[in-house]
RNA sequence: GUCCCCAUCGUCUAGAGGCCUAGGACUCCGCCCUUUCACGGCGGCAACAGGGGUUCGAAUCCCCUUGGGGACGCCA
């Protein structure tokens, strides 16, 4: 049997970590059994669904490279299909017209919660004949009222659920649109749907839809329920936990293999094993290593991991994927040296590429002023001879690569007999205008040769007039 | 309220009855490496929710309690 799961999102809000979980399981799920991935857009409520949200789903499954072998299909195109399974249903009795009014069922609802009973339909007009004046109706599902339905998940095991406790869902509304958990079904069954892998949040749903399923004599999928990712109060994943839309992550710098890298180890694992690649990701997944509990996101460890990855990952594609970033932060890359050099050299201090473009700014662009601390630190008049030395030296290099420019301070730390820390740091201050960066001579190949010396000349002026301030 | 699901360090998790003095990772704290900051290395703090069973033996199986989550809609 060919595998075919799909990703079913809803377009009544945007792509967030918990989907994107769920979209990766189907994937990999996929992709690991060399079967096929159904992209599905489940559009079906008019009221909330918006173009936006479509193309921030889209935006975001693209960025993360979980490409999908059919779809996107939009529910909202095969209403024809939903009206005739109705209209069959409706014909041999499997389903209903119902004349209760909204109003009518809230009241109901509200007794049956007071009486302390589960709320539920009360099927009044499931042998009703005759239409109620003024009164639109909706279809309702003849659900089985004896026996029981058995879901065999492949995450939570079996779960025995009683037809009693089921009651008579809408499957289309009066205005004849039709519903989630009905559309649902048509389409995994029309779709030829092996394994259902979705949130956890649904697992009440299936033994209804499981019911519809073989009203319509369709095969019953696999199910697989994943547990919930919640914020990181405990709570459900929301704004206030801060970015839940994908793409605030890509914006924020992060590469798409570290967000499922993370992802994949909510819910599931391989031994002690924390840094995969999606090829590791595919070949070692299996649904039936998938936990059974609610996980909680934390920031912290994605951050790591994308530290990871970004180290990883071969240069000249952190230096292309840093560019953008570059340019957020109001600098030309063309100013400057290869982003793919810019990676290398910062890779091990940066967690994300946002920070990394923030922190090589010097390397691109000229700094106003110097950090005031760190020049009262570092730029001393103790330092003026050997710093001068320095820039002679440099000045005068021909070939401007790390191992030339480390020689050239070497030489000048040992002439004034002083130690490299003693040399280096004073230099850092006057190329980068702060006490950090990566080692001198790499932070001087990067910042290149003619503003290396401007800067050191500009350094040795304030050094100057300190001097003499101070003599 | 009713039904369903879940329960190992602060967090992500390993653990499928003896290998557990409960392992790894993130965070935090030391130390080392080091020309800064990092990266890296080494070490430390830190958990089987509680109570009953079953068993020679339970983090692992069963029951109850507690706690958390989800569903109960003409939303998905």
């Amino acid at each position: 049997m060919t595998v075919r799961t799909r990703f079913a999102p809803s377009p009544t809000g945007v792509l967030h970590l918990g989907s994107v979980r769920t979209a990766l399981f189907c994937w990999l799920f996929a992709r690991h059994h060399n079967g096929q991935f159904v992209l599905r857009i489940e559009d079906t409520d008019p009221e909330r669904s918006t173009q936006e949200n479509v193309d921030a789903i889209l935006d975001g499954m693209e960025w993360l490279g979980l490409d999908a072998d059919e779809g996107p299909i939009f529910q909202t195109q095969r209403f024809d299909r939903y009206r005739e399974v109705i209209e069959s249903w409706l014909q041999d009795g499997t389903a209903y017209h119902c004349y209760c009014t909204r109003e009518e069922l809230d009241e109901r609802r509200a007794l049956q919660m007071s009486r302390g009973e589960k709320t539920r339909y009360d099927g009044r007009c499931r042998d009703r004949e005759q239409p109620r004046a003024g009164v639109p109706p909706v279809v309702r599902f003849r659900n089985p009222t004896e026996g029981s339905v058995t879901v065999n998940d492949l995450v939570r095991g079996t779960v025995v659920v009683e037809n009693a406790e089921l009651d008579d869902l809408v499957v289309a509304r009066s205005d004849g649109t039709p519903t989630y958990n009905f559309s649902v079904i048509v389409d995994d069954a029309d779709m030829r749907i092996s394994h259902v892998i979705r949130g956890d949040d649904h697992l009440n749903n299936t033994p209804k839809q499981m019911n519809m399923l073989r009203a319509m004599g369709a095969p019953i999928p696999s199910y697989a329920h994943l547990p919930m990712i919640l914020g990181e109060d405990g709570g459900k994943l929301s704004k206030r936990h801060g970015a839940v839309d994908i793409r605030d992550y890509r914006d924020q710098g992060y590469l798409p293999e570290a967000m499922l890298n993370y992802l994949v180890r909510l819910g599931w694992s391989h031994g002690d094993q924390e840094v995969f690649s999606i090829d590791e990701m595919i070949n070692l997944f299996d649904i039936g290593d998938v936990n059974q509990s609610a996980s909680t996101f934390n920031a912290d460890k994605l951050r790591w991991l994308n530290q990871q990855h970004i180290i990883s990952a071969p240069p000249e594609r952190v230096g292309e994927a840093l560019k953008p970033y570059l340019v957020a932060a109001g600098l030309d890359p063309a100013q400057g040296p290869p982003p793919e050099d810019v990676a290398v050299g910062f890779r091990e201090r940066a967690e994300t590429l946002a920070q990394m473009a923030d922190s090589a700014s010097y390397c691109y662009s000229d700094f106003d002023s110097i950090d005031p601390k760190a020049a009262k630190k570092h730029l001393r008049p103790v330092i003026l001879d050997a710093i001068q030395a320095a820039r002679q030296r440099l000045g005068n290099l021909k070939d401007w690569q790390p191992d030339t420019i480390s020689a050239c301070i070497e030489a000048v730390a040992a002439e004034h007999e002083i130690n490299m820390g003693k040399l280096g740091q004073p230099m850092r201050v006057a190329v980068t205008g702060g006490p950090v960066s990566p080692p001198i001579d790499v932070t001087l190949w990067l910042i290149g040769k003619e503003r290396v010396i401007q800067r050191l000349d500009r350094s040795i002026e304030i050094i100057a007039a300190r001097a003499s301030e101070s003599s």
